[in-house]
RNA sequence: GGGCGAAUAGCUCAGCUGGGAGAGCAUCGGCCUUACAAGCCGAGGGUCACAGGUUCGAGCCCUGUUUCGCCCACCA
């Protein structure tokens, strides 16, 4: 350990201050060394999979990252130490167009693009670049403490996982759940393919709306349209009005005549169409948008394409052909303008939709695309999650979930990109047939001939990532993995892939396995930053773990993400949370510190006394049946996934309990001369602190194993102790009970000091006036204790008794605490005090009557609330009695 | 248009099946009390968004309203 001088004294082994750079790589090092992550693959004990989100290989580690794998290996930390066999898989995705687009602008500095370098050579330059930049996302998880299967990481596109693909993709073609179609789809010109309905974002864009005059045929009037892409009308072929609208019932016979191009098209009727928008008619795009094309479907409507793949307008658009979409529209605005066709033109504001990954407009047209017919598949998963074979964590996603399994439409699964799984069918060039198989076949087995010609198109990256569950573990082999591992116990991930990615997995999953892909979904939030703004470069306001990692400690943040990760919508990260929890790691260290200074030279035997709870002291009683406590509020969180839960009740035990009561009341057996004890106080607390580190190993993977090394007695790995188990013979509700009487005199007596402005090094003599006898004989027996956190010279312990004018005072579960205090008190100031104290106390009370007076509530409340009642209303009658007392007390002094 | 979520201390958030409003940070006061000044001891601070309702009792359940955020959707 490299430390400075100042930082060591003889007296500790550690260093002053938690030194997390080297603690964290020296430990990851050697977990990694030891293989203390890899799968035991021990099948008499209880399975515990996961399976990570396959992170995009072109991705940098960000803060949802960061939560996501930090909670994943929190429970897999957590079921590894309670024994259970444990696999948790890593890897990453190909992520189709996010890496092409990569490797393209890579080349675009080279002036190249990807045609100059044809498929094969593209693609062989994608995988050099995965070879040496796709890794960096792996190493930043490690940096995270990821306690990953490293040996079993996989990649969407390695060679098990594409068999995978070909298989589920030849079987689904087989068994008629895919089918390759015309069809209108989402296409992005910039990048040449097309998109799935959830790859596009609707973004609200001032644009304009035309109104454009299209006369009837017979010459006799006209109708107004209204586009928001009037050069879509080169491709009109029909107006649509509802088939209610009185105003158009007329124009059944007559026809339109199309403006710019002459050509006559119908009216037709069609239900979908507002009547309250715009003039009630609509101009019918059956190539160039989604509804237009249903709408032609309904009516038999020829569909005119106008643009080619680039989005220029072709040879259909006529005069116009050539010419950019944009560009066109600006010109068929001018013609229509000068033509007297173009009645107004408003502002308008309406959703464009843009492609999600380069952001250019999405123009819908039509192509032959291969499809995925999802509802079969979609009404299994729907029927595990409403059966409760999927469980959803938080509950809010059941509705969202079936109402969008509802709605589902077919899944278009082909893209016409270079880089990701290239479909395996094969069209034969001889005899027309369409050749689907796992193999590349070297004749078309319908004919025999040689000429067959494979699709040029790769499939949806989320096609392989569908199948990550059981790809990852050999599928289609038999392996013993998927035997054992299969399904996975729980899946986490963020919410906004729930149906890109989650659903789809449930669906492939049911249909080739059989069986669920995992029992449990928890869905964490998204991560924005304080003020609930979405982190973005541009903003500013992005917070990068690797700085944090550097600054605060993993363990810190892993802390942070933990307390954070509530069962909800969205987190605020505030970094000065981060800065607070590293504090709260370097607390425990220090607590480990003190520990480990009493403990260096301690039996590791003298465990063995800690056994014997009857006959420990009353503090390691209280301790004990603390840490039982947290171990029950713990375990419990981590079963429930109340992740937060696990860092409030570990924060709020060891700083609160541990450092603040249990450590400094123990301090004086253990520096005292009573060997016994001594002995007792280290026993228990090098079991507390054992409790504690395994408590926390899972969030704070590091300090934990760090210090857990320094403990005396030989040790292996925190990581492989069993977790802590609640005991029964822990628990001690009267330990509890007087350590409360106890702590709050202490407290009490404290802030008569502070309010007195006594100085902290001066001692007091002070008297405790206590009519209950069990109250008194408690305080009896502690009062050195109680004098030794108060720095009290003397305690007198009384029945009754009167308090003296110039004292200060005050009453604390029916004791009262004197502290004689020569012309300290400030009359004024506890007059004022008194004053404010007796209007809340008269006021409480008045309630509490006026609650016990109502015959209804006494009545029908249970007992025990009734009981409540009375008691507090005992209590703030005794507590008001005082308060007066004091206050004639002290108006005497003034 | 439909759905979901949020609204609690100055800030960031907990508050699980209804039974005396909590934490951290920030603020104020006092302390280098030998594990930790990255600390210790103490104090102040809230009409639980608003309006109704159910109940003996509501931060929590119901209805409506406002503000903010997100998702879905075929108003061109």
């Amino acid at each position: 350990m490299q430390a400075t001088d100042s930082d060591h004294s003889d007296k500790y082994d550690l260093p002053k201050a938690y030194e997390f750079t080297e603690v964290e790589q020296r430990w990851y090092t050697r977990w990694l060394d030891e293989k203390t992550f890899s799968a035991r693959m021990d099948e008499g004990k209880p399975a515990f999979a996961i399976v990570i989100p396959p992170p995009n290989v072109t991705g940098v580690l960000h803060i949802g990252h960061a939560l996501n794998n930090t909670l994943q290996d929190l429970l897999v930390r957590y079921h590894r130490m309670r024994g259970d066999n444990t696999l948790w898989v890593p890897g990453t995705d190909h992520a189709g167009i996010a890496t092409q687009n990569v490797v393209e602008r890579q080349l675009a500095s080279e002036k190249l693009s990807r045609h100059d370098l044809g498929r094969e050579k593209f693609i062989e330059r994608v995988w050099a670049w995965k070879e040496e930049k796709g890794g960096t996302i792996i190493n930043q998880l490690k940096r995270m403490g990821a306690s990953c299967d490293w040996d079993r990481e996989r990649f969407t596109m390695d060679e098990g996982l594409s068999r995978a693909v070909r298989e589920v993709f030849v079987r689904l073609y087989k068994e008629g759940l895919i089918y390759k179609g015309d069809y209108i789809v989402n296409w992005c010109p910039r990048c040449h393919t097309a998109l799935a309905d959830d790859e596009v974002e609707h973004d609200p864009t001032d644009g304009k709306l035309y109104h454009i005059r299209y006369p009837y045929a017979d010459g006799s009037g006209h109708v107004v349209v209204a586009t928001t892409r009037p050069e879509t009308m080169l491709g009109d072929t029909a107006v649509a009005v509802h088939p209610d609208d009185e105003r158009y019932q007329h124009l059944a016979t007559v026809g339109i005549s199309l403006p710019l191009t002459g050509r006559t098209i119908p009216v037709v009727f069609d239900h979908h169409v507002q009547r309250e928008f715009g003039t009630g008619a609509l101009k019918v795009t059956p190539a160039h948008d989604r509804d237009d094309y249903e709408i032609g479907l309904r009516h038999d409507l020829p569909r005119l394409k106008v643009m080619d793949d680039r989005g220029v307008m072709n040879e259909a658009a006529g005069r116009y052909a050539g010419l950019d979409r944009f560009a066109c529209r600006k010109q068929i605005v001018a013609d229509l303008e000068e033509q007297g066709f173009l009645e107004k033109i408003e502002d308008y504001q309406h959703a464009v939709g843009k492609c999600y990954r380069c952001s250019t407009v999405v123009e819908p047209t039509t192509s032959k695309q291969w499809f995925v017919s999802v509802r079969p598949l979609a009404d299994k998963a729907v029927a595990a999650v409403r059966e409760g074979r999927i469980a959803l964590y938080p509950n809010t996603w059941y509705r969202t979930f079936y109402s969008w399994m509802d709605n589902i439409r077919d899944w278009c699964i082909s893209r016409q990109i270079w880089w990701g799984h290239r479909i395996p069918a094969w069209t034969c060039e001889s005899c027309g047939q369409m050749v689907v198989t796992v193999d590349d076949p070297d004749v078309c087995p319908f004919c025999g001939s040689t000429r067959l010609h494979q699709e040029n198109d790769v499939l949806d990256t989320w096609f392989s990532s569908a199948l990550w569950p059981f790809s990852t573990l050999g599928w289609p082999e038999r392996t013993r993995e998927l035997a054992t591992f299969y399904p996975t116990s729980v899946l986490i991930t963020s919410f906004d892939i729930l149906f890109f990615w989650v659903a789809r997995m449930m669906m492939m999953g049911l249909h080739f396995m059989d069986e669920v892909p995992f029992r449990d979904v928890y869905l964490h939030a998204l991560v924005r930053d304080k003020h609930g703004k979405k982190m973005s470069k541009s903003t500013g306001n992005v917070i990068d773990p690797l700085v944090m990692i550097e600054q605060y400690g993993t363990d810190a943040f892993r802390f942070t993400l933990t307390a954070f990760a509530a069962q909800g919508r969205e987190i605020r990260m505030d970094e000065e949370r981060i800065d607070g929890y590293r504090r709260f790691i370097n607390k425990l260290w220090n607590a480990a510190r003190f520990a480990q200074m009493h403990l260096k030279e301690a039996d590791p035997a003298i465990v063995a006394l800690a056994a014997d709870t009857r006959g420990l002291a009353l503090a390691h009683r209280w301790i004990l049946s603390r840490i039982n406590a947290t171990i029950g509020a713990v375990r419990a969180a981590l079963d429930g996934y109340n992740f937060n839960e696990v860092a409030q009740a570990s924060y709020q035990f060891v700083w609160h309990e541990f450092c603040d009561w249990y450590l400094e009341w123990i301090k004086a057996d253990l520096s005292g001369g009573d060997a016994a004890a001594r002995d007792q106080a280290r026993a228990v607390l090098l079991v507390v602190l054992e409790q504690v580190l395994k408590l926390m190993h899972p969030v704070t993977p590091f300090v934990t194993e760090e210090i857990w090394s320094q403990l005396p007695g030989r040790r292996g790995s925190i990581m492989v102790e069993p977790f802590p188990e609640t005991n029964p013979a822990w628990a001690d509700e009267e330990a509890e009970g007087t350590m409360n009487l106890l702590m709050g005199v202490i407290s009490g007596l404290r802030t008569i000091r502070t309010e007195a402005e006594v100085h902290p090094s001066a001692r007091i003599e002070a008297t405790l006036i206590c009519p209950d006898p069990d109250k008194r004989r408690m305080l009896n027996e502690f009062s050195a204790g109680v004098q030794a956190m108060v720095r009290a010279n003397s305690l007198t312990i009384v029945a009754e008794g009167t308090v003296p004018d110039d004292a200060g005072h005050a009453l604390v579960q029916e004791v009262e605490l004197v502290v004689p205090l020569k012309g300290l008190i400030d009359v004024v100031g506890e007059l004022d005090k008194l004053a404010r104290e007796q209007g809340k106390l008269a006021k409480e009370l008045e309630r509490v009557v006026a609650k016990l007076g109502t015959e209804k509530f006494v009545r029908n409340a249970p007992a025990d609330v009734v009981a409540k009642e009375r008691d507090k209303e005992a209590e703030l009658r005794a507590r008001l009695a005082k308060n007066m007392e004091s206050t004639e007390r002290l108006s005497k002094l003034r």
